[in-house]
DNA sequence: CTAAAATATTCCTTGATAGGAATATTCCTT
DNA sequence: AAGGAATATTCCTATCAAGGAATATTTTAG
């Protein structure tokens, strides 16, 4: 989880992922979309791919790159255990409040 | 986003944000559940509120600390941008390198 | 009004990381 | 086999963020 979240918090690397949403792309293919320079498009690749968000064919003498659906099911099972945040009606910090204060009045 | 996926990235604050999927907590709790020291608590704090991550509610001389649900909506919203991915049946990458193939075949 | 508790901020130092430049590697073409 | 294209890696440097220590701020208690 947290490799996949570091991965994800550089822009460039957010950026590479969007591109890739559309579909897979070459190295070269990234490096004129993105702007970057091949090392460091590579470099990222390499940081994306550690993280498992993404994939390689490599074909000839050019690497196709890919999303792996697995980091993206994960973020989603990750963030299913905040979904009761928007999810419950009640107010969680109400509740703490009145239980804060009940315990400040045993203080006393 | 990338200002939520970077606060999440650091391992203290992910930490922290799951102390709070358990429900708010003042300062003090925190820095007793995470072991860290309080100044290191008040700045990942920081990030977090800066991020929109969490929220705070004063009460007396101590702060309470809860999840904002906007963010963790946010974050779904751009994950539901890839959930194609585990959806669609056919494959995009084999899609691409036929493309590929097809379009190497014509340079000859 | 003063002291103490809870929290936030500042300053400093250190470690991690991104980009630049150069180079290595791999595969194709001839 | 040789050269060139596509990609990866290495080394260096500069920037940024995290922790430590000290201090400031706010609020309550007495």
């Amino acid at each position: 989880m947290k490799s996949i979240l570091s991965a994800l918090s550089e822009q460039n690397r957010l950026h590479i992922v969007e591109i890739l949403r559309n579909g897979p792309h070459t190295v070269g293919e990234l490096v004129e979309k993105t702007g970057l320079r091949q090392p460091q498009v590579s470099k990222h690749l390499r940081v994306l791919s550690d993280a498992g968000i993404v994939h390689v064919q490599p074909i000839a003498n050019r690497r196709v790159y890919h999303l792996h659906q697995e980091a993206f099911k994960e973020l989603d099972d990750w963030l299913d255990s905040f979904r009761y945040l928007w999810e419950e009606r009640f107010n969680q910090l109400d509740d703490y409040l009145l239980q804060l204060q009940s315990k400040e009045e045993k203080d006393h």
